[in-house]
Parts: C-alpha cells; sequence; structure tokens
DNA sequence: CTTTAAACCGACTAAGCGGTCGGTTACTTT
DNA sequence: AAAGTAACCGACCGCTTAGTCGGTTTAAAG
C-alpha cells in the first residue's frame, strides 16, 4: 500500500473515531486514549500524526464537521424549487435521523460551541466560521424565495435566517432525552405555520414590517 | 454569629462562586479547587458542606437554577394581562440581560444539558425537570391567552411552547461570540411576527395594536 | 538482500484531578 | 476558665491526563 494512502487511511480512522467519541462524550472528557483504544492504536501513532489534542480536533472540524454541515443543511436547500419546502424538508430530516440515531446527542455544532465558548477562542474562531457559512446560506436561500415570487418581499432574509438556525439549534437540544419524536413533530408544524405567515401577500398589502423601528 | 447562620452563609457562597465557575469553564472543566481558590478555602471545608463535587451540583441546580429560572423566564409571564406580550417582554428583557453580561455564556441550562448528557445521567434528571416545569409554564400560559382572547382558539399550545423553547435556547447558543446584540434584535422581530400569525382570526378579535394594515 | 525512512509502540513524566484525614482554630456552652 | 464541637486547614493518596522519546516494525527503493 501506497506510504501516503496509508498515512491517509490512519488519520481518516482516528478522525471518525475522534469525533464520534468527542461527540458522545465531549472534548474534555474524551482522552487521547480512550480514542487510541477504540482503534487498537498507540500514543505514538497519535502524536506522529497530530502535533495536539487541539490541532486534532481542529482538523476533524475542517475535514468532517463541515462536509457534514454541508451535506445535511446547506446542500438539500440549494435547488431552485420552492425555498420554504426545501428548507422544511431538510429540517424534517436532519431532525429525523436526530430521532433514530442513538449516537445523535443533539446538534454537534451547538454542542462543541456550548463546551468550548469561553474557554478555547481558537477552536470557537473554526466553529463559528461555519455558523456563519450556514447563516449566508439561508440567508442567500430566502432571498431567492423572495426572488422568485414563494417567499413575500417584505420578509427580513437575515431575521429568518437567524430564527430558522436559533430554532433548530434549540429543538436539537430539547430533543436529547425527552420525548424527542413528540417534540420534533410539534417544533415541525409551528415551523410550517411561521413559514405559513411568510407567503407573498396581495400587490397592495401594506409592508408589514419585519421589526425595524418597533425594536423596545 | 449563629453557628447554623455562618453554615448557611459559606455553603451559598460556595454554591454562588460555584455556578459562576461551572458556568463559566464547565462542569468538568472546573476543578473543586479552583472554586477553593476564589474563595480562599480549603479543601476540608468543601468536603466537611458537601458530600461530593456531584452533590455539591445538585444543591447548586435545586437551589440557585430553579430559582434562577423561575425569576426570570416563569414569573414575569404569570400575569393575567395580555400573554403575547409578556412573553415577549419576557424574553426581551432576558436576551438584554444576555447581551450586557459578560459571565453570560448562553443558556445556563441548555449548556448544562449539553455538558451532561450522555455522561450523567442523575444530574440530567434533575435539569430535565427544569425544562419540563419551565414547558408546563408556558403551556399554560399560552391557554390562559386563548381563554381570554389574546390568542386564536386553534393554536396548539403544546407546540408553541415547544417552538419558543427551542427558539430561545438556541438564540442563546446563537448570542455567544458573534453579534449578540444584533441577532437578539432578529430574533425578536420574528417572534413577534410568529406571535402576529397567532392572533384571533375572527372578527371580534380583542384591538391588535395601533396603525394600518388590519389583514392577516 | 540491504538500506532507509515512515509508521508505530509503550514506558515514562509532570501536572492536575477528586477525595481523605489528622490536626487546628474559633465560637458556644457549662 | 474549661470543655466540647462546628468550621476549617492543607498535606497527602491514588488515579488520570496530555505530551515525550528512545526503540521497534514495516515496506518501499536501490
Amino acid at each position: 500500500m501506497n506510504k501516503t494512502l496509508k498515512r491517509m487511511a490512519t488519520m481518516q480512522r482516528m478522525q471518525v473515531t475522534g469525533l464520534e467519541l468527542f461527540y458522545k462524550k465531549g472534548y474534555y472528557n474524551t482522552s487521547v486514549d480512550d480514542i487510541l483504544k477504540e482503534l487498537s492504536l498507540s500514543k505514538g501513532a497519535f502524536y506522529y500524526h497530530f502535533d495536539s489534542k487541539e490541532d486534532f480536533f481542529i482538523q476533524i472540524v475542517e475535514n468532517l464537521l463541515v462536509r457534514k454541515m454541508y451535506s445535511m443543511l446547506i446542500e438539500p436547500i440549494e435547488g431552485h424549487e420552492n425555498t420554504l419546502d426545501m428548507i422544511t424538508n431538510c429540517f424534517e430530516e436532519a431532525l429525523e435521523t436526530a430521532v433514530h440515531n442513538e449516537f445523535d446527542f443533539g446538534f454537534v455544532l451547538s454542542n462543541f460551541i456550548n463546551e468550548f465558548n469561553g474557554k478555547n477562542e481558537k477552536i470557537m474562531k473554526h466553529l463559528n466560521d461555519i455558523l456563519r457559512i450556514w447563516e449566508a446560506n439561508l440567508v442567500s436561500a430566502i432571498q431567492r424565495g423572495k426572488f422568485n415570487g414563494h417567499i413575500d418581499r417584505h420578509v427580513d432574509s437575515e431575521g429568518v435566517a437567524v430564527y430558522l438556525m436559533s430554532a433548530y439549534i434549540g429543538v436539537r437540544t430539547l430533543m436529547v432525552e425527552t420525548a424527542p419524536s413528540a417534540r420534533k413533530y410539534r417544533f415541525m408544524s409551528q415551523l410550517r405555520q411561521y413559514f405559513k405567515s411568510m407567503e407573498p401577500k396581495s400587490e397592495n398589502a401594506v409592508n408589514q414590517s419585519s421589526g425595524y423601528g418597533t425594536y423596545n
């Protein structure tokens, strides 16, 4: 086997198992040895491939988390049909995974954000980058919806994006432990209702002001 | 000074500082010594008053977290006026605190839920209890609103409660680090729009704010 | 087959952890 | 003043951690 291929394979194995354990037990609560035991590898192998535990985690974020985010929450809404429907289906599926996957303890990203916030600025930067990508993508999806007439022109794209992200992150936290399926169902029907209020109004409808000016 | 008073005072000091540090740095990432150093107290004092670190934390949850939850998210909406307005104001104020308090890293409860989930079932039970109290309180507030005519009768109280909790928990996570004030603002205007879609549809509806536009 | 370096091993270190315990201080009671 | 005890001290123990390093295996290259 090619040397560089072997290197890649080992690093990949370590990262996949690392993410799984960090996700399940938390970063600070997972030791390097825990990961190595799972893989029957040694400390030497680990520190041959990675500079430190922190460096290891950052590479996991860059290699695995970013891709996971894209495949679950970004690519599914990149089509050109009805944006709100696509977002609805995207959330529906992502939450369905959460219900059935016992390894799924809340939203990966928000878990880590909570864990590293105020503790590790360097890692936080990488995590916030992913959030910003998600946000930017939601915003442009909503603007696309406004452009092609599926969403009312007066809707505040940035506001909706923040609200959607909040709701999704929150329900993922709520779905751990207590009645995940019921909560998913309730969440989704409220989301649909929220989206309904964003459908285009009649031509001469008064601007219903997405908030500006009524603040406090 | 009375002995029992002194005991109470010391335990209180320990719990307040403990919560602050656990909140800021996480439970597993905060050592008992960290807390004691802050208070200039010794291991002996700690283990004289508490059985273990875990017992200590549970007492913090029961004594401090429950009260914090009540004073910030439950009592403010227990009045008998327009329920939606009360919830709006309650969230507004809770988020305003989050914006200005540098010690405020996300929603206390959701932080801890994320940290203990899958790791400490005993503590998780206590945390989930608080969530259930909050949920029950929101549900009855919404039902009250339906009863006194401020909320449409067809609204799903449980659904709205889950959605509100999700959104609040999520935005608190989002507000850490990146543009908390802007995100709070956007969140609140979307929340108002969401609430607007829940106002009574029938013609004998309660007056809904001033101005133009009586559609919807 | 020999050379060479990448890949991996695992004992070791220093630091930090939760928790223990015999001793000391400070206050109450008699 | 003496005795008793609640409150507190801090050295210590056993254990785990991230990270180091000299040595060994593996496999491609000459």
